[in-house]
DNA sequence: GATATATTTTACCAGTCGGTCAACTATAAG
DNA sequence: CTTATAGTTGACCGACTGGTAAAATATATC
């Protein structure tokens, strides 16, 4: 009983958007709420602090990431290396109309706040690991399948992860978002080298 | 003439220490000055803004790379590979008995200000266009040597430094830096890699 | 329709931010 | 020794920060 209000998903998809492309520290509450059409008094209503704001941001952005990324890639029955090469491709258009390029929303805030809160470096933390393990498990599956060669998932997964997060942190360096499509040539390559074979 | 002084490069070193470990914003020009042990006052005698101070750290720390990192990876007469495997590793070594992982300064700039500031945003984008021609040398260089089949220098070039910074992201995001050691190995492969030829 | 309550509103707070200024001091150079 | 000047000091500013509190309001439920 009482009011019903759509204010706190109008704040956090704010808060995603804001975050994105200015940093944590670069946005203020008030501008958030600006944005969301909220007034301050009612965001404290709904998030006990600005810290509580971008831990819920960062779960509502794991999910669009997995929607939108994640799944699409790597559900296709193409081979291995292109589902990673799709990855890349789309974060690319995910990012080719937006007026700059403002890198991966994990990266950012990973490298703007896991040195002052651990909750949140934690948090961090386990969604790549998430996207490690993810990426293990595809590679596992295609060398059982006989379509890769033997390799250190484990390291190649990693390196695939680190590769995309440089890649979006050049692409933002650069302001230019070709840059994702362009490496994602290294990944392809990354996963089918036979170099690194065990 | 009148009194000398070495506040400025006190207030750089501090500067590059501060901005490192905690970010640009979430650094006080207060907090600054009492590491450096200078006044305020002083300080705005030396930097007109805080913007300006962060454009001379940034010209501070390239130097510094060059001579910790570049130099000392690149001058030797080892395989190309095993070059990077040394850039990656002094890398790791130099992070190695901090209380925390701190990620490449550069990388951390990059993502927190490239969208704020343009001209920061160039700064840091020619410092890895740097890198990336450096590195571009050293492959074509091996090529030419016939230590290294053709391959594309740019595109290989430029993935190692995206490597490179997502592996001091990754190892942020762990806070753990023996990351920067694992995946000097995929830096390895990918030089020696035989898949990219063209 | 009454009412309990979920939400909104507004004014407010102390602290910190980047930045300014004018007076002061030490010293290098003549 | 004088003096011009490079450097220092500390008080100060307005704007903005994250966060608070209490009164006002709308509505889902009964």
């Amino acid at each position: 009983m009482g009011r019903t209000s759509d204010a706190k998903p109008r704040l956090l998809a704010a808060a995603g958007e804001l975050f994105q492309d200015k940093g944590y520290h670069a946005v203020g509450i008030q501008e958030i709420c600006d944005a969301a059409g909220v007034n301050k008094g009612s965001f404290y209503y709904f998030f006990p602090s600005k810290r509580d704001l971008v831990l819920a941001a960062i779960d509502a952005q794991v999910e669009i990431y997995q929607q939108e990324l994640m799944q699409p890639a790597f559900s296709s029955d193409v081979p291995v290396a292109e589902q990673f090469r799709q990855f890349f491709h789309l974060m690319y258009l995910a990012r080719r109309n937006l007026a700059s390029c403002t890198g991966c929303f994990f990266g950012n805030l990973t490298l703007e706040l896991s040195t002052h809160d651990e909750l949140v470096r934690g948090k961090l933390q386990s969604i790549f690991e998430g996207w490690t393990l993810g990426f293990e498990r595809v590679l596992q599956a295609a060398v059982e399948a006989g379509a890769l060669p033997k390799l250190d998932t484990r390291r190649t997964a990693q390196a695939l992860v680190a590769l995309f997060e440089g890649s979006a942190l050049l692409a933002k360096a650069y302001n230019d978002v070709s840059i994702l499509d362009d490496l994602s040539q290294v990944a392809v390559n990354l996963v089918n080298q036979t170099s690194s074979t065990i």
